[in-house]
RNA sequence: GCCCUGGUGGUGGAAUUGGUAGACACGCAGGACUUAAAAUCCUGUAUUCAUUGCGAAUGUGCGGGUUCAAGUCCCGCCCGGGGUACCA
């Protein structure tokens, strides 16, 4: 009987279905485990070979917990809304819905094609109003609290009504928008509508005006890490800044919690660093300057205050209101269209001219705090307006963009650290944080780290400012201009946005006829017909983003039907968080953070009872494409000397010439080879024109840079063979159907001869449908069979690690399979594997049917299980992989047939190949799923060994291997080391001057 | 620029705490079986020199250092991958 992959696959993928086996339930009495995988977003395009890794990481872990006897929950589910549906149902007017659903069967079929063992029966997708229900519930929640930073956590916005209405803002410290200021009897008097901005101002959740990222291509805002290089993420269209109303999410109260937090959990080092790094932490003080002339102040931050006696300009951002205030008459109409033109400026734009200074002088002066002096304000867009005040102190001597912003405009730049040695002010900025202060009055000769603490004291002194700190991380955009995503519910009530009632939810995604913006620019939400509160209140129109769902998600798995609650206290309590987190190092900044505030908030309201949704984070690798590219000669001109010929070159055939890439070398260096190439071009293109034999024409090369001479373009990789030789005759064939509905008519050639073969180019990149580089994990699977792929994915490499995809190499991987199925079966398929069957009774089977392992047999089992389960715990599958290929080779060097070593092996392999294991432990007489059993002890005493051989060394250099029975003293190990033959021949004359004994690892003899 | 990663044979990689560098696998070479091929099995395979055998030297991106001992630790560079970008 051989090892029929297909067969025992399919037949166990759907046993594991029919029986549940892959169920979990709570159950108190066993320790549980959270093993969750990213929620993915089911793409058009299907699973590639990139996708299963972490799935397949995480499956191998769960299952290797269930034999340890957690009771381990292993779910999956769909973050169905998203953009690529809607812009699919914009560009054919098919329900997103749909275009959803058929996308997650796809999924769906691909995944348990793999053998994962997902809880099926917990599955949900986001899109369905049973989940969005408790998302927009959580909404609710967020627009009915506040951050009370007394006590550090989110409370009731009702407990801060309450203290306006006996206290105002006085004694308030909440997280907020601006410092509002005023009495109870001013909010006594304040109408419905200013109280409802004024609570804007704190809520969690809450619209403001703000400056966000629109782009008008998707007709919606997004978020900033779903910006990239000043272009959409998905689908990269142009972005701009924006002023409009917006819901927000209060993210930067819990900025510090965020940041804290980090060192609690076990995620990567620089996954951790990234946030770190996009939450922005510094520490520094805020310094008000007086306006000449005015009575308006500017307040900047600095984390500098030491080098405030370097002080030479205030530099305003465009969108700083202060600028209109302030500007003189001579400067007006200068400072208006700079400022203009820059309010103007895309992101894209202001990111391309990083490096361009630009600015203009207000006409008005400020008055330095300490030293009394003026110093010129000016406006300059390097200062962004969202950040600390919108406003800096230019201290051109210590900080390099003001160096720049000085040097471009003339401005002083006088030095108040002490630089080192040989350092030229004017030509580069010391921004080191190294020196001691000078020219600074009472801040001379002290230390820049000391001296900031003692400048801040007496700007804190003085009533000048206070100490402060400052994010980088902005509040997060929470309304999308999209029909496809959660509905926020918030009606609208005399114009104030008023929540619907938690027992109103959920509010259901109206349908609508066509999913565009409608004429007047609404979002599409404003085509539903009689969609209104109440038949009377208008709905928000904007939705939810695509991160909404993903932000609390994980806790659904723990009770995906519950009607009642997002998941009851008694499953949130059984499950808690998730204990193992695999996924893309993509969602550092944009997923991981939101999953982490959400958590926080849920804490916060006692919902929840840990403050981190995921305890150890694990990114698994890409895998990439390796793709193919050809070179192809870009035209030649073809040139006529008589202008008659003009009709008949527009009916010409125009070759595409090919060019490997030794030739495109010889081309640029070697003047025949050019020669040689426009002769070839000239011969084909008369063969390919003969009407054209008997004119007069000439072919010439175009005097462009040389490396426009060429297009390097994609080439699928299905056409290129293992040897980079391109499938000529399907190529051509494929490039001519291109052209077919094309007016010119071309044909394909290659230099230097058509007949010869052509080699590509080759390249590792992102895996992906645009680079034509794609492998599929459906053809591997029908060739080599899952368990082989699941292996064979583990053995590329550590998990954490990008590799590009290769099949090189599953050749072993697949023949350990079947070399392992042999182990049980002989070439006549007859099992013969040795030992009690539990289908006999014991008692009555005799001692026949017993066959007693050796010590042998027992060293290499046991060798093995306790490798294993330590390679798992780190998630090292590659080396388990190749513990397994030892372990089988040594037993087939013993022979090894019995049931009492290849029993437990076998559940060992189970997470790795399940379908095989399944068959074989069926075979071995178990009527129950191997997933039942339980990971085998491992058994110190097997591995115990009375000698070990020590690797002797000479001054670090292993000479020879000395065999030595265990438990001997160092000094008796140095004495027979010494005394042995190999030693005398190494030491002959030389001076023994030490000796290194590590007892059990190495002997190491230094000579004189 | 800054931050995070990684760099080991022809290839993927192993070496978990500083203790035998190259496990395991692919590929390649030779052999067995076969009319032949495939499949399977056996042997060899870091490099250089030596080769009749014993062997010897070099070697983990580069240059230094610490140590009895360094792929592993320290200092200074080079190269690849990813992230980020006027954050005061």
């Amino acid at each position: 009987m051989d090892y029929n992959f297909k067969d025992i696959e399919k037949k166990w993928q759907k046993s594991w279905e029919d029986n549940h086996v892959l169920r979990v339930e709570n159950d108190p009495s066993k320790p549980k485990y959270y093993v969750l995988d990213m929620f993915p977003y089911p793409s058009g395009a299907g699973l590639h070979v990139g996708h299963p890794l972490g799935y397949i990481a995480s499956d191998i872990f769960s299952r290797f917990k269930r034999l340890k006897g957690f009771n381990v929950l292993h779910p999956m589910g769909w973050d169905a809304f998203g953009l690529p549906a809607e812009q699919y149902a914009i560009q054919t007017g098919q329900h997103p819905a749909i275009t959803t659903k058929n996308n997650i069967e796809r999924y769906k079929s691909q995944m348990n094609m793999l053998g994962l063992s997902y809880d099926w029966s917990r599955e949900y997708k986001t899109s369905d109003p049973a989940f969005y229900k408790w998302t927009q519930w959580i909404f609710l929640k967020l627009f009915k609290s506040y951050y009370n930073n007394k006590t550090c956590k989110a409370e009731t916005i009702d407990t801060l009504i309450q203290q306006f209405e006996n206290s105002g803002t006085n004694g308030i410290q909440a997280a907020c928008g601006e410092e509002f200021n005023f009495s109870a009897e001013d909010w006594k008097g304040f109408d419905d509508k200013k109280k409802s901005d004024v609570l804007f101002n704190y809520r969690l959740a809450y619209l403001s005006e703000a400056w966000v990222n629109w782009c008008p291509q998707l007709g919606t805002v997004l978020a900033n890490d779903e910006v990239k290089d000043g272009v959409s993420e998905r689908g990269g269209y142009p972005v701009e800044r924006k002023l409009m109303p917006q819901w927000s999410l209060r993210m930067t109260a819990y900025a510090d919690r965020l940041l804290n937090d980090l060192n609690d959990i076990d995620w990567s080092e620089s996954i951790k660093e990234a946030q770190r790094n996009w939450i922005g932490r510094s520490q520094g003080s805020s310094l008000t300057f007086k306006i000449q002339n005015s009575t308006s102040n500017i307040t900047v931050f600095t984390t500098r205050p030491d080098t405030v006696f370097g002080v030479t300009f205030i530099t305003l951002a465009p969108e700083n209101e202060l600028v209109g205030k302030i500007i003189s008459a001579e400067q007006k109409a200068k400072v208006e269209e700079y400022v203009r033109v820059s309010k103007n400026k895309s992101e894209r734009e202001r990111q391309t001219e990083v490096k361009k200074v630009s600015g203009e002088f207000t006409g008005a002066y400020a008055i330095h705090p300490f030293t009394g002096k003026e110093i010129p304000i000016w406006v300059g867009d390097y200062v962004l307006a969202g950040y600390g005040t919108g406003a800096v102190m230019g201290v051109p001597a210590h900080d390099s963009r003001d160096h720049a912003f000085a040097k471009h405009f003339g401005l002083d730049i006088p030095i108040v650290i002490e630089a080192p040695e040989g350092w030229d002010i004017l030509k580069e900025s010391y921004d080191g944080k190294e020196g001691k202060c000078i020219n600074s009055d009472f801040l001379n000769g002290i230390d820049v780290k000391d001296a900031i603490r003692v400048a801040i004291e007496e700007i804190e002194n003085r009533g000048l400012g206070k100490g402060k700190v400052n994010f980088r991380l902005r509040d997060a955009a929470f309304g999308r201009q999209r029909y496809w995503g959660e509905p926020i519910p918030i009606y609208y009530k005399d114009g104030i946005p008023t929540p619907m009632d938690e027992s109103e939810l959920p509010l259901i995604l109206p349908e609508i006829d066509k999913f565009q913006p409608t004429e007047t620019g609404d979002p599409p939400l404003a085509r539903a017909t009689d969609w209104k509160y109440k038949g009377k209140y208008q709905y928000e129109y904007t939705t939810m983003p695509g991160w909404a769902g993903s932000s609390w998600y994980y806790l659904r798995y723990e009770d995906p039907n519950n009607p009642n609650e997002f998941a009851s206290k008694e499953a949130i309590n059984y499950w808690q968080n998730v204990d193992l987190y695999i996924g893309g190092a993509e969602h550092s900044t944009g997923h991981l953070l939101y999953f982490r505030f959400w958590t926080k908030f849920l804490y916060d309201l006692g919902l929840v009872p840990f403050v981190e949704p995921a305890k150890k984070l694990v990114n698994q690798g890409m895998i990439q494409g390796v793709s193919a590219f050809t070179l192809r000669l870009k035209d030649i001109f073809v040139i006529s000397h008589e202008m008659d010929l003009q009709q008949e070159f527009a009916i010409s055939t125009y070759p595409l010439i090919y060019i490997s890439k030794e030739w495109k070398e010889m081309i640029r260096t070697d003047e025949t080879t050019r020669q040689h190439l426009l002769s070839f071009y000239n011969e084909v293109f008369k063969i390919l024109n003969p009407h054209l034999e008997k004119r007069k024409f000439e072919v010439r090369f175009h005097n462009q840079e040389y490396d426009s001479w060429f297009f390097e373009t994609h080439v699928p990789v299905k056409l290129v063979s293992k040897n980079d030789e391109l499938d000529k005759t399907q190529f051509t064939k494929d490039r001519l159907d291109a052209f077919k509905d094309s007016p010119t008519s071309v044909a394909i050639k290659f230099f230097p001869d058509d007949n010869a073969p052509y080699f590509c180019t080759r390249a590792v990149e992102k895996m992906s449908k645009s680079k034509y580089n794609v492998v599929n994990p459906d053809s591997v699977i029908a060739q080599y069979g899952t368990d082989t792929m699941r292996m064979y994915e583990m053995f590329l490499g550590p998990l954490e690690m990008s590799k590009p995809w290769s099949t090189q190499g599953i050749s072993g991987v697949h023949n350990f399979l079947r070399k392992f199925w042999k182990l049980f079966f002989n070439e006549n398929g007859d099992f013969i594997v040795v030992g009690v069957d539990p289908r006999v009774d014991p008692a009555s089977a005799g001692a026949t049917h017993g066959s007693p392992a050796t010590a042998a047999e027992l060293k290499i089992l046991h060798k093995t299980i306790k490798k294993i389960e330590e390679d798992i715990e780190r998630l090292s599958f590659n080396t388990s992989v190749s513990a397994f290929m030892i372990c089988l080779n040594e037993l087939i060097e013993l022979k090894c047939n019995k049931r009492a070593i290849l029993e437990p092996l076998l559940i060992c392999l189970s997470p790795f190949a399940p379908h095989i294991a399944e068959e074989l432990w069926s075979k071995l007489g178990h009527t129950t799923s191997v997933l039942k059993a339980n990971y085998p002890k491992f058994e110190e005493k097997y591995l115990i060994e009375n000698t070990f051989a020590y690797p002797v060394s000479f001054n670090g250099k292993t000479r020879f291997m000395y065999e030595l029975p265990l438990n001997l003293s160092k000094e008796e190990i140095e004495k027979q080391v010494l005394a042995s033959e190999d030693a005398q021949k190494w030491i002959k004359d030389g001076t023994v001057k030490k000796v290194i004994v590590v007892p059990n690892k190495i002997v190491n003899i230094v000579l004189g």
